[in-house]
DNA sequence: ACGCAGCGTATTAACGATCATACAACGTCA
DNA sequence: TGACGTTGTATGATCGTTAATACGCTGCGT
C-alpha cells in the first residue's frame, strides 16, 4: 500500500539517461553500448531496482502466472500434486496462484473467474466433479488455456490424469485373484463425482462373474482417515461382510485398518485391504498396504507440459488431448502375507 | 498469449457511453443514473466482461496478492498450514501466490524478490532457517509487510509461530515423568537450522539433573516416514540405548514406531515414542502418538491477521511483534499404556 | 560537398484501468 | 433574466513498462 518503489525513470533521473534507454539496457539490448549499459546497471543495483511485473504484465499481455486449483490441498495425493506442480512451473519461469474450492462447485467457479480476472495465462484444474466441466468447457471455448488433472478420455477438455479406472480394476482384480468374492468398496457414490473408480471396481467384478453388491458400498463423505474408520465400520458390521475392501485412497484404507486393529481382525487373513495412491504413510503403516501406485511427477510434469504448449499456441487452441496415466499395483502384506 | 480480452472500451463502444462512465457505472457509483447504470451492466454481461486485475493494480498499487513461501509442502505440517492460510487469505479478499524454497537459502531469496517483482502486498514466510534471516530483515526495513510463520522472540521480524520450545520441553517434561532417563531425540542438528526443539529437550533434561547426551542425538536428514526409521534404528542399535525418544515431528515418529515392529519391540513397554505436529495420521497409528499438539488455524489466523494489518499501515511499519502459540501435550498409548 | 547509413538516444504512444477535473445542459430562485 | 447549483457525462493525466518511431550526429563513399 504505496510502498516507495524505484523505478525506470528513477535510474533514468539518477544516470541523466531516458527511460527507454534505460529498460533497453537493462534487458540487455545489443543497441546499447558496453559502457553506457555497465553505468546504467550499476545505477540500477545501487537502488536496488526491481522490474514491477504488473506494469510488464499490461504491456507484455502475459503474466507469467498460471492457476491452480485444487478441491482440498490437505489429500496428500494432492499436496504432492502441488509440489511437483509449483516446480515444474518455476522451473520454466511460471508463478502459481493457488486456490481451493473446498470441493464446492460454486466455489470452483468463483475461483476460475478470478484467476481470469488476474490475466493468469493458464490453469491446472483438479476439478471438483467429472461431470459437471461446463464452465470449464466454455473457458476452453474462449481459447483459454487449460489442462485438467483427472478426468474421463470424453471430457472435451484437455487433461493428464491417472487413469483411476484401470487402477481401480487392477486393485479389485488383484483381491479376486486372491480367492476373495466378497469385495467391499470405500468411495464416494455421488452420482456427479468421480466414479471412475467405481466403474473400475464394478468391471472386475463382473468381468469375474460376481455381481455388485450395493450393501458392500460404502460411502465415507470425505477422504480422511478417521473417515475411512467408519466407512469401514459400517461395512464390518453387515452380517455377511466382505472378505476384502478397496478404498479410494490410501487415507481411507489406514482408517479401514485402524478399524481391523481396534476389533481385533487380522489383515490380511480376516479382510484385505487396498489403498490408492500409494502415499508414504501406506507403506510404513502397521501392515503395509497394498496400494495403486503411479508416478505423480509423470502426471504433473505432461499436464504443465501441456499447459505451456497450449499457451505458446497462436489463435485457436488444438483438439484437446486427455492423457491417462496407467498406474500399477503394488501388493504388499494388506493383501498377501508374505512368505 | 494475446488471448482477446473484453475492455472497458468494448463496454463503452457497444454502449456509446465514454469509458469513464462504464467505469463508474460498473463499480455503483451514486453519479450514475439507474436506468444507465443497468443498460452498461447488461451491456458488460453480454459481452462476458471481466475486470483486468492487472490493470487495476498498476493505478491502485496493489495487487490483493500476498506471497506464501514454504520450505517444502509434503511436510504435513505445512501443508495444512497451506490450507488455512488460502483459506483465511481468501475471506479477506486475498489471492495466494506460492512457492517452495526446498530449504535451500539462495531460492528463498530468489522467491522473496520474485515476489516482491511481482508486487505481491506481503508475504508469510517459513524461512528455512531460524538464524538467518537478514534477507528479511532487509525487507522489513524497506516497509515491505512480511511475517514469518516460525521464529524466536528476538527474530526482529513480525512472526506468529507455535512455541517449539515449550512444545518439546512439554513433551520430554512428560517423558521424564513417565520415569524415563535416557531419552533420545530425532531431530535436525544443523546449527544454523532450527534448535527451538533441541533447546526445549535439553531445557527438560537439564532441569531434571540429567545430561543430555550426544550419542542418544539422531540427525534424520529430513522429515519423512523412512528418514525417523533410520534415526531411530542409528538410536536402537546403541548398546545403551534410550528408553524413549523425541521426535521433531509426527512423520519422523512414524518412521520409529516403524522400526519398532519391524523390530519386534513393545512401544511404549520397550520405548516410548512422543511426537509433534499431532497430525492426522498420528492419532490413528497402530500404537497412537502421543504428540504435540496445536491449533494451526490460530497460528495461521493471527499471521494472516497481522500481516493485513501490516498491509494497511500507511508510512513506517510498527516495531516487530513476535506471538507464540503455547501448544498441549495431547498424551496417547506411545508412552502411557491406557488402563 | 552532398547524400546516406548507422549509431546512440529520445520521444511518443500504447497496455487497461482509475481519479481528478472539466464542462455541457438543465433547473432554481432572486 | 441571469447567476448559480446540480446532474450526467467526457476528457486527460497517471500507474511503470515496452515498442515503434523519430532525430541528431558522425563517418563514409563518390
Amino acid at each position: 500500500m504505496g510502498r516507495p518503489i524505484v523505478r525506470l525513470k528513477d535510474v533514468a533521473d539518477k544516470t541523466g539517461f531516458s527511460v527507454n534507454t534505460v529498460s533497453l539496457a537493462l534487458r540487455g539490448s545489443p543497441r546499447i553500448p558496453e559502457d553506457t549499459a555497465i553505468r546504467i546497471r550499476d545505477a540500477a543495483r545501487d537502488l536496488n531496482y526491481m522490474p514491477n511485473q504488473v506494469a510488464k504484465s499490461l504491456v507484455s499481455r502475459e503474466t507469467k502466472t498460471i492457476g491452480l486449483v485444487l478441491t482440498d490441498i490437505t489429500n496428500p495425493a494432492l499436496t504432492q500434486a502441488a509440489q511437483s506442480i509449483e516446480l515444474a512451473l518455476a522451473e520454466r519461469g511460471y508463478s502459481t496462484l493457488f486456490a481451493t474450492s473446498n470441493n464446492d462447485l460454486d466455489e470452483e467457479k468463483r475461483v476460475i473467474a478470478m484467476f481470469q480476472s488476474r490475466q493468469v495465462d493458464g490453469m491446472l484444474i483438479y476439478p471438483r466433479s467429472h461431470r459437471e466441466l461446463d464452465h470449464i468447457r466454455q473457458l476452453r471455448r474462449a481459447h483459454y488455456p487449460v489442462v485438467l488433472l483427472v478426468a474421463d478420455p470424453d471430457a472435451g477438455v484437455d487433461a493428464v490424469s491417472v487413469d483411476e479406472r484401470r487402477g481401480a480394476y487392477r486393485a479389485v482384480r488383484h483381491l479376486i485373484e486372491m480367492g476373495h468374492k466378497r469385495i467391499g468398496i470405500i468411495d464416494s457414490s455421488n452420482p456427479m463425482g468421480n466414479h471412475e473408480k467405481r466403474d473400475g471396481y464394478v468391471a472386475a467384478l463382473t468381468e469375474a462373474g460376481l455381481s455388485p453388491d450395493p450393501t458392500l458400498s460404502a460411502d465415507p463423505q470425505g477422504h480422511s482417515v478417521i473417515r475411512g474408520y467408519w466407512a469401514m465400520d459400517k461395512l464390518m458390521r453387515l452380517a455377511d461382510r466382505p472378505s476384502a475392501v478397496f478404498t479410494a485412497n490410501d487415507s481411507l484404507a489406514l482408517g479401514a485398518l485402524r478399524w481391523t486393529q481396534k476389533n481385533g481382525l487380522q489383515v490380511p487373513e480376516d479382510v484385505a485391504i487396498v489403498g490408492f495412491d500409494n502415499i508414504e504413510f501406506a507403506e510404513h503403516a502397521a501392515t503395509p498396504l497394498t496400494s495403486v501406485n503411479y508416478e505423480i511427477r509423470l502426471v504433473t510434469d505432461l499436464a504443465v507440459a501441456r499447459l505451456i504448449e497450449l499457451i505458446g499456441t497462436e489463435g485457436a487452441l488444438p483438439e484437446p488431448n486427455v492423457t491417462l496415466i496407467d498406474p500399477e499395483l503394488i501388493v504388499r502384506e494388506s493383501t498377501q502375507r508374505r512368505l
